[in-house]
DNA sequence: GTTGCAATTAAACGATTGTTCAATTCTTTT
DNA sequence: AAAAGAATTGAACAATCGTTTAATTGCAAC
């Protein structure tokens, strides 16, 4: 017996969240108010509150379920064979998250000091455990990871392509995957 | 007959610069009041006003300020020596910007959003700029740099020194420069 | 069609925002 | 010491913020 999402509720929470982040990635949370959230979604402020606790919650709740999916989509790629094959498989997976949910990944880099602190360090746990996941990969590729340098090296320059890359572009998806792959192999040899 | 800086105001102003710096980054532009600016230098918030004619101008002054000591501080370091050479001094040059004047450039980073329109076509140009800087001395090392993606790679690792270093961490401010030299040697011979 | 509940509105709340300004204090000059 | 000017205050401004709530609408079941 499937469970029907008919009632009105149901319909209108993803369009919240569809709002939240639009406006969040395209003007910053501090800069967007609740009234201009809601008349995104057809409706007034108020009625927001059916839908969420607080601003706070829609913006946390948004970078949470966003990190999840990150961590729980690698798992799924990752793949068994070689280090190299697994660093190249990361890189790829990396880019082509990075431009595909390009929002919230935006708000998940730049919102960060918007959370209260509790939400902060939970966010903050989840990103570490990413970063650990490119370490580990790294080590096993025998790059010293002792200190953090090469790690956070690489996942900025890869993480980078979120500030650039705008759909249309001239060069392709996975072409830009694989310039990316070039490199970081070319990092990890050296 | 050299100026004197004796009167009150002179003597504030960098005060109001420094307090909006520190506040900017840490919490950013749009969640500081005024008010918070003006407790910290230890003044109302009205006499603000006597050293800025409004709250946007305090972060596009700041913004501006660096970008031009940026633009200006590479020329005047910039090398004369090959094109491998006048790499590697750059790479020095942007670690150790990035890393000593790690406020202000986070801020330029951060709050691009919050300029106003015509505020931000200033600060988007010289970046702009210095991004030709890169681009111009890869090309000259042999990169084909037809795409941006080489140079805004490179570019993306190097920055992201600013969001993890600390004063006092385990590598000193030149191991470091070096190691991001070395990584990019590395990418140009690619 | 009436009852009952879910969803929405419109208005209001107190707090806070950037900014202004008359009144006041401080500093310097004469 | 008096006068002038600069600097600062403290109060007020209108606007806007996130959030609450009583009243109203819309919709489903009987």
């Amino acid at each position: 017996m499937a469970r029907k999402l008919g009632s009105s509720s149901e319909k209108t929470r993803p369009l919240v969240r569809a709002a939240a982040l639009r406006l969040f990635a395209r003007d910053g949370y501090a800069a967007v108010p609740m009234r201009q959230i809601a008349a995104d979604v057809g409706v007034q402020a108020g009625a927001l509150y059916r839908y969420t606790p607080d601003k706070q919650s829609l913006l946390f709740e948004l970078m949470h379920v966003h990190m999840e999916e990150l961590l729980t989509a690698w798992r799924e790629v990752m793949p068994d064979g070689s280090p190299l094959d697994r660093l190249d498989a990361f890189v790829r997976f990396h880019i082509h998250h990075h431009m595909d949910r390009a929002e919230v990944v935006f708000i998940s880099y730049m919102e960060l000091r918007n959370l209260t602190p509790e939400n902060f360090m939970v966010i903050e746990g989840m990103r570490a455990e990413y970063e650990k996941v490119l370490e580990d990969i790294l080590a096993e590729c025998g790059v010293d990871t002792d200190d953090k340098l090469t790690t956070l090296a690489v996942l900025a320059m890869l993480t980078g392509v979120n500030t650039w890359y705008r759909e249309g572009g001239r060069l392709g998806r996975n072409a830009i995957a694989e310039r990316y792959v070039g490199m970081v192999r070319c990092l990890v040899k050296a």
